[in-house]
DNA sequence: TTGTATGCGTTATCAT
DNA sequence: ATGATAACGCATACAA
């Protein structure tokens, strides 16, 4: 492996700058920079001729100079924990639709759930290399988000911590959760399951709560052994539902934070003999491309992920670009979308 | 929608620069940057007194004066088609882990299969804000590609255009799609039928390439209807498989060109009452975590995802720090991941 | 060991 | 309508 660290050797082949081309155009600087900036203020004749330069020597602005005198990069960071995972995709192209909007580049950084790599990520935004930055699911603390709010632009996304000087777009966890097992219930089901996603994560108990919520508001009784966390993988999901369908009193319906562990779910169930949604139903959550790919197809908990991401940048770029900051905690209507994994509603 | 274009209202809260530093420490800019760059000539006490102005008031340098300076940023771009994929996430780690050994950012920025939005997106380094750039899947023309290298570090992973000037790394997809086909025949299968991806990847033509050698090592006739073209994604493969399965003469053998399609595949076969892979057996591509979410699990062509990633950074960070550039076409070896959609083989 | 001064490429203010 | 020129924040050659 080579062991050039960084500054290396240089060799940079000195490219063209605004000195040359105004040179060459046999006019200042401040004329080529006026007509890059397409300014009203030169003149017809001008602007061609120095147009005639830039095209013949495909003259390509440095723009670290630009950035630099204007102190503003134009470009947005979007620290994700991974992207091993569809859900983020649809995320991200909201977001790109509203950045461009604007002119503003997107650029993407894994975190790894590393909260040392995500700190480290974050310096580029103290360092003034972007301009703001969305966090989905952040791995640091409300306290450190919160003091960072006070110097950046600052938007989460999705997963939620209650930090101030920060905006928030994401679905109403809580709600979402109820609705799935009242979906359930309706359905006939009373013998209902959860599989959650990791207990760190905000909108895990998020969504428990409402899943007892539910429960109560019909009378059923919880039942501790019907309650797992999981990582959130499918390996995991089957490995719990493998556990939850071996009790001596096993669930009919299976709740999961995500369609990745339902289709866990969906594939132990089947292992095991049962039949899906018949003998047990599953719901997952999220409504990734996953839950289309599984069979029988997921009934699951949308997020309007485009939006999400739209809605997102839109909070960012006006915080980026105004005085009054607002500092909203948007929430955007989920939808329960009904496939195979669970029967028809009674009427 | 905000309509602040921009450049609208600034608000940059002028934070500290290297020149306070130096007047609050008593010491000159040069010795601060001295300091902060480790540079061994500059005496402890001094250093320390620096660093404790440095940290007292959390003095973070504005990378873009250095940047600029040295013309270097230590950002790579990746240019990817799409995040919807999780086969993006292990060769971006891989990218990753090349990238921090050298203290490199990577920012990865989809194209959406898009050229207009890759040729906007290489703008980033045509202006000189990142230093290199790892593209997986141009939309570019060879032509375009070339032209790019002459001027700037570029490498091309896992999707190759022949471009000179230009590195690439992928495995050899025509061997590849050979074994998998060789794979069906040691198991008994002779009735082969092939799902690939969009005609204008490369690597379809090599894969058809592939299976279409084995099948003539083996004297195994090639049949026009058993070759079907995808969009790549699981829904097309369900329709295909259902078309193929709906032949007079159906195969009992699918090879898919990603796990996705594989997906379709084996829940359409399904669906039509066949029994995998008793009836027919299924072989998908690049062993995502797709794969193995599949019930039978895939069999599946296994892509060293976070080594391609890992070789193509090395090979940038290579090019773009030593003057002396190589141009080369590295191949990863790849493997067949046996898994339950295929027989066990005969031996 | 430290400081002075110059330049990186650009924009923007002030003249003209 | 155009041109000098001073920043922007930093790194470094050269002096001291």
């Amino acid at each position: 492996m080579t062991e050039l660290r960084g500054k290396g050797r240089k060799q940079m082949q000195k490219s063209m700058t605004i000195q040359e081309v105004a040179r060459l155009a046999g006019v200042s600087v401040a004329t080529v920079s006026r007509v890059l900036n397409g300014s009203p203020l030169v003149k017809a004749k001008t602007r061609e001729k120095v147009l005639a330069i830039v095209e013949k020597f495909d003259y390509q602005p440095n723009l670290l100079g630009r950035d630099l005198r204007r102190s503003e990069t134009m470009k947005v960071l979007v620290l994700t924990s991974s992207l091993d995972h569809s859900f983020f995709g649809d995320i991200v192209t909201g977001m790109e639709a509203r950045a461009q909007e604007d002119g503003y580049y997107v650029l993407i950084c894994p975190t790894s759930n590393n909260v040392e790599r995500e700190k480290e990520l974050f310096q580029i935004l103290k360092n003034r290399l972007a301009d703001g930055v969305i966090v989905i699911s952040s791995t640091l603390t409300e306290e450190e988000l919160s003091a960072l709010g006070q110097k950046y632009s600052i938007v989460q996304c999705c997963e939620i911590k209650e930090a101030s000087h920060t905006c928030s777009v994401s679905i109403d966890d809580e709600q979402a959760a109820y609705d799935a097992v009242r979906h359930f219930i309706e359905a006939g089901y009373r013998k209902i399951a959860l599989i959650g996603g990791p207990t760190a994560i905000k909108s895990t108990s998020l969504r428990e709560q409402g899943y007892r919520r539910a429960l109560q508001q019909y009378d059923i009784p919880y039942r501790e052994e019907w309650l797992k966390y999981s990582n959130g993988n499918h390996e995991d999901g089957a490995r719990l539902a493998g556990v939850l369908l071996g009790l001596s009193d096993p669930p009919s319906a299976i709740l999961c934070m995500s369609d990745s562990i339902a289709i866990g779910c969906v594939n132990a169930i089947q292992r095991n003999g049962f039949t899906i949604p018949d003998d047990v139903a599953v719901i997952g959550f999220d409504n990734t491309r996953e839950a289309t790919m599984a069979s029988p197809a997921l009934t699951t908990v949308h997020q309007p992920k485009y939006d999400l991401g739209y809605v997102a940048m839109n909070l960012l770029i006006h915080n980026m670009t105004s005085a009054d900051k607002r500092y909203e905690k948007v929430t955007l209507a989920h939808e329960l979308i009904e496939r195979e994994s669970t029967r028809a509603q009674v009427k």
